[in-house]
DNA sequence: AACATGATCAACT
DNA sequence: GTTGATCATGTTT
C-alpha cells in the first residue's frame, strides 16, 4: 500500500476535537493515524482509545490542573500529547475539547496499514514483534497494540507534543467503520484511580486490541 | 513512592 | 496456551 492509496480530502477537521473528550474517544476508533515524513509514510487504523476527562477523574494527568509536563492537554484540541511513562515507554494521546479544559484520548492500539517494515525498524526488528529469522512478516497483529507499542513503531516522542493534526505531518482521516463493526466500552487499562469509569473505547472482536475487555 | 507499560520467565492447565 | 511475578527505568509529587 503506498501513499496513493488515501485519500487526504477526508481529513479530519478542528470540530472533530472541539467536542466532549468521552465522544471524540469513542469517535476515534476506525480513524486512520497518518505520519508523512521526507520519503516515508506510516498509517495504522486506530481500533482503541481511552478518555481522560478533563474534570472529576483522578486518573488523568489534568487532574492537578496546568503543569508542564501537561501543557498540551489544557491546550486547544487537535493536537498530540506525548509522555513516558515508566521511564521506558512513550504514550501518545489526541487532545479534545478547547483550549482551558485539560482532556485527551490516549491511543491504545491499532492496525497497522502502511510502513510496516519501517515500524518494524521502529519497533526494534526482533521476534518479540513476530517477523520470522530471514526478516520476512509473520504477523502485522502486534506491532501497534499497546499504547507504548503504538508510541514506538510511529517513532513517538516528546518532540512530537503540541504537533497539529492537521498536517504537514500528522493526519487523521476518516474512512468510517465497516458495516459489521460495533464499537464497546469498558473499564481503563492499568489505572487504580476512577477505575471503575467505562471510557475504554474499542472495536469488538478485533484482532488488533492490546487487552481483553473489561466490564 | 507512584506511574495511562511491555517483555520475559516460571509454573501452571 | 495462559497466568502471575518481576524487572527495566525517567519524571513527577
Amino acid at each position: 500500500m503506498n501513499e496513493s492509496v488515501f485519500d487526504f480530502s477526508k481529513i479530519l477537521g478542528i470540530d472533530f476535537y472541539l467536542n466532549d473528550v468521552a465522544r471524540v474517544a469513542r469517535r476515534l476508533i476506525g480513524k486512520i493515524f497518518i505520519r508523512k515524513t521526507a520519503g516515508q509514510l506510516l498509517a495504522a487504523r486506530i481500533v482503541e482509545t481511552e478518555a481522560y476527562l478533563s474534570g472529576g477523574d483522578l486518573a488523568s494527568h489534568s487532574g492537578p490542573g496546568p503543569t508542564i509536563r501537561n501543557a498540551p492537554m489544557f491546550a486547544n484540541g487537535g493536537i498530540l500529547y506525548v509522555y513516558m511513562i515508566y521511564g521506558i515507554h512513550y504514550c501518545a494521546n489526541i487532545v479534545a475539547e478547547p483550549k482551558g479544559k485539560g482532556s485527551a484520548v490516549l491511543i491504545r492500539a491499532a492496525e497497522p496499514l502502511s510502513g510496516i517494515d519501517e515500524m518494524m525498524v521502529n519497533r526494534g526488528g526482533s521476534e518479540r514483534v513476530d517477523i520470522n529469522k530471514d526478516n520476512s512478516i509473520k504477523s502485522k497483529v502486534k506491532l501497534c497494540s499497546g499504547p507504548g507499542n503504538f508510541a514506538k513503531a510511529f517513532n513517538l516522542n516528546k518532540s512530537n507534543n503540541f504537533s497539529p493534526l492537521s498536517g504537514p505531518e500528522f493526519y487523521l482521516l476518516d474512512y468510517g467503520l465497516m458495516p459489521d463493526e460495533r464499537i464497546i466500552s469498558g473499564k481503563r487499562i492499568g489505572i487504580k484511580k476512577s477505575a471503575d469509569l467505562k471510557l475504554r473505547f474499542m472495536i469488538e472482536d478485533s484482532d488488533y486490541i492490546s487487552r481483553p475487555h473489561i466490564i
